[in-house]
DNA sequence: TGAGACATGTAATCAGTTACATGATTAT
DNA sequence: ATAATCATGTAACTGATTACATGTCTCA
């Protein structure tokens, strides 16, 4: 139901709009929080004028259609944005990843660490260069600022797991170096 | 994939199971990282074992069937924790609602957020009594801290949030009391 | 003997991806 | 004329959910 939200969302705020439209939009700075193809969106768009979610409002050249929103479709959008979500199901490969990493030797975790680091810092780059282009308080201000600290949350807790690693590695190392713990 | 990952992982770990046994597991820490029902589980280690990543050990009572990992899919494994994602797909949820939260009235994006820092919090506090169960440097450790840090990002987030709205709010009322800024 | 845990599956459906397919309009 | 952009679709497939379906073993 998040496509149809989001959908609904869209021609709420920027007025009624084709398929061609919306598939654009999801490629600006709602592509940061969701994603959706053309492929997905025609159809969509389809069943919820079958729903009475939105109605075609005009028809232009080269067969396009402007859907408009309905009261039923802003009910719904109303519903949607307000309900309360307990318990969402967890599916993060980000998270297992991280969950499955002491199956790595260490130098290779710390390799691997030190790339997500690095790629948090690139996404908070680019978060805080959006903020400056769109201003402190645009539409999608709360979710940018969302963004920024969770991607500092996953820098910093991947300079963390790097160090902790390395501390072991050293441990290890050591250990290596004089077996017994006696010199000859 | 990640699911064949998530297998493949668990069962390096623990040796030999059954697909009930890792039904079981999926229920356990991991589930805070990745779900997995055993209407998914079976099947998939049918096709897993087809493709020679898996081999069927032993067949015990009530036709219980454990599988033990092969060469072919230790490879696998191993291809698949050092793979370095670049450009994930989102699609996150949490994020589209923070996208849209402008839409909704400032007193009810208020008692949502109000709602999410508290549904974070629980979380944290839930990671925090697992780490003391399962000690510092258990097995899925670094998950496991990972999910503190964003989880306190995430309730420090909605708190920034309300106290922004709780401003606006003011200011409009406000306005409101005094509409042309002139006693009479 | 009956409840509860053990154990494995399939079918229908939904959300999303990739690839295929077609054609109209506009600007150079 | 031709390339770019506008514009809409469908089909095959993958990953996941929910519901249906079946049967065994153990212990009180």
């Amino acid at each position: 139901m998040s496509l149809r939200a989001a959908l609904l969302a869209l021609i709420e705020v920027a007025g009624p709009s084709s398929g061609y439209d919306l598939t654009k939009r999801f490629e600006g700075s709602l592509a940061h929080v969701w994603q959706a193809s053309h492929s997905q969106i025609y159809p969509e768009l389809n069943r919820m004028a079958a729903d009475g979610l939105l109605k075609v409002e005009e028809e232009g050249p080269r067969g396009r259609k402007t859907y408009a929103i309905t009261a039923a479709g802003q009910a719904e959008l109303y519903q949607w944005l307000t309900e309360v979500k307990t318990e969402q199901r967890v599916r993060d490969e980000a998270s297992l990843r991280a969950f499955l990493l002491p199956l790595l030797p260490g130098q290779k975790a710390i390799e691997l660490l030190t790339e997500r680091a690095r790629a948090a810092e690139t996404k908070k780059a680019e978060l805080e260069a959006l903020r400056l282009r769109v201003g402190e308080s645009s539409f999608g201000g709360f979710a940018l600022e969302r963004g920024l600290r969770h991607m500092t949350a996953e820098r910093d807790w991947a300079l963390w797991a790097i160090d902790r690693l390395q501390k072991s590695e050293e441990a290890r190392t050591e250990t290596v170096r004089t077996p017994t713990g006696e010199p000859e």
